[in-house]
DNA sequence: TTGAAAGCGCTAACAT
DNA sequence: ATGTTAGCGCTTTCAA
């Protein structure tokens, strides 16, 4: 009796034989029916110990074809993205307790591994999906939502189709920071902008926009710089503002990444901060603090948002009826010392 | 003819039905089974075209138990460390080159977790599984290898088993770490580990007591704390460290969140770096230049280890009888300005 | 209260 | 070259 005996998969077939009954009366006391003897059911439990018996989720799901409460799918753009990996952990904290396994998929903003990816998801009978679309009219996704697949937007919504989501208030966050920026004095306040077709972008615009303007401050193109959400976007942008004739005097970052890489810009220029460039991020890290200088931020509640859509879905799994809601979280400026 | 219709599920049934061959035939079509008339394929390929088929992955997991090209289970002790997002993204990259897709399970460094996800994983049928195993007798963990599971170890290996292991050169790595910072003249020289059951931990403990030795410094075991290689054990054993009578003058950090706690406690100390304390961190980041100060660090190169260990998870999943391998990749250290 | 059997979608052995 | 069929492990009628 090797220990690897302990890990051939028994099947519902040996425990029934073990215990003299049927499959069927195993199923039952698997899944508490309430209709099986007392006593059989303790056979049976005693038998499923005894071989260390575990349901195969496979063939559960293949007989289920769904809401057989085991599997979600998670599409990310970008697992560099500190945010997604906070979000990502919410959602991991909630399906476990819930004992839901997640399949991760990391698009990396590549639409074509998106595809891939929903295919694969929905070859794989997943429960339900939580993603955050490429744009507002993401076909792929709101095929999907058509269809009928229990499905929770975050970060972004969709336009064509009703879905539940949890957002930000973006605008109000970009907002805030801005606005901080202008009081403070700062007159040339760049933006640098993730992806512009995406909705959050969008949205933390019109509310550096809206500041701007509320502080009596000209809104000049030439500070607004649209990247693709990345590292090296903010590197490169940063780049080019810094070299413009004239060039701002501070920096409103459109996400984290973005964040580090301006950063990483203006240290190689040998700038100080925040004397001859002020910056504030939008999305803060635990380990913000730790930065040069310790970096002013508007925080977003991304594992909150995590846990929010983990549990939303887990709802709708459940009443696939019920209406569809979105919920708005709050952001919270971090003032610390880069402006 | 709504496009819902394009997202409901067709079986191998439907499309052989409207090609009007068996489903057998379709399943050769679709494996690229040699067997099959041009003409015939031709017909199928359309058919599979126009219903927009796709293969339910689960279905054939349930009938061929295994290696059929699909699913690869990840387990990872904390998704909140930079390092094994790395080597996520670097197991993710070589994964979608081949079409698997992950499963991916972060068991925070809680064992009942760890044993949770194993069971899942297995009743998943997973092809294969890349794990960095809680110790070097990891039990759970050992035993699947037993079962016969292709499994590939990353960042700490398995005592009692044979199996595939991608590493890195804790000991060299820790020893140049060190090694900088005595000849650069610090003479007290403090170790934050991580969790001191785990090899990386042990090994890098032995470099850094070699490196001490070597330059002729005794050490001072006062020096030397454990922590549970999360953020806050950094920030709780750097404040005893620089609360001792006698304060070190320099630190080596065990991991990279290590480093960032360690990093918080000197910045709420106002301590200056490197003129009042001196740190050095095991692991880089790609944002570490933008840290304060710069942070020098030994570079593991975690992208490579993720693909790596997906690549040899590939070829083993393919001949599970090969001959087992372990690769042990090399450290850099990158100098900057934080010792 | 329990069992027998159909069927989820697929592959492969066997038959034609 | 193609079709028929058994069976992977499970849930769920339907019968007993």
């Amino acid at each position: 009796m090797s220990s690897e005996n302990d890990y051939k998969m028994s099947s519902l077939n040996e425990v029934a034989k073990k215990a003299g009954v049927s499959i069927a009366t195993v199923s039952r006391v698997i899944n508490n029916s309430p209709k099986v003897n007392p006593e059989t059911r303790l056979k049976v439990q005693q038998v499923i110990k005894d071989l260390k018996y575990h349901p195969n989720r496979v063939a559960k799901r293949l007989r289920n074809k769904s809401a057989s409460g085991n599997l979600i799918g998670v599409l990310i753009p970008d697992i560099q993205n500190p945010f997604y990996v906070e979000v990502l952990r919410g959602i991991e904290d909630v399906a476990y307790e819930n004992k839901y396994a997640l399949i991760m998929c990391n698009f990396s903003q590549d639409e074509k591994k998106e595809q891939l990816y929903l295919d694969i998801l929905q070859s794989e009978s997943v429960d339900g999906l939580i993603a955050a679309p490429t744009n507002e009219h993401d076909q792929k996704v709101t095929n999907l939502v058509k269809s009928g697949l229990p499905i929770v937007c975050v970060d972004r919504g969709l336009a064509d189709v009703d879905v539940d989501v949890i957002l930000v208030e973006n605008q109000n966050g970009a907002y805030s920071a801005v606005d901080h920026l202008a009081k403070a004095g700062y007159k040339r306040i760049a933006y640098i902008s993730g992806l512009r077709q995406l909705p959050s972008s969008q949205e933390r615009e019109a509310g550096y926009s809206n500041a701007l303007k509320a502080n009596g401050i000209p809104i000049d193109r030439t500070l607004i710089r649209y990247g693709d959400s990345r590292h090296e976007s903010g590197v490169k942008l940063c780049e080019e503002l810094l070299n413009l004739p004239s060039p701002p005097d501070a920096i409103f970052a459109g996400n984290n990444l973005i964040t580090l890489g301006a950063l990483e810009t203006i240290h190689k220029k040998g700038l100080t901060i925040p004397s001859q460039i002020a910056i504030i991020g939008f999305d803060d890290m635990y380990w913000s603090i730790s930065l040069n200088p310790p970096l002013t931020a508007v925080k977003q509640p991304a594992y909150e948002i995590g846990r929010r859509a983990a549990e939303q879905l887990i709802l709708r799994i459940n009443d696939p009826a019920r209406p569809t809601m979105s919920m708005v979280m709050k952001t919270e400026l971090v003032v610390r010392s880069s402006c």
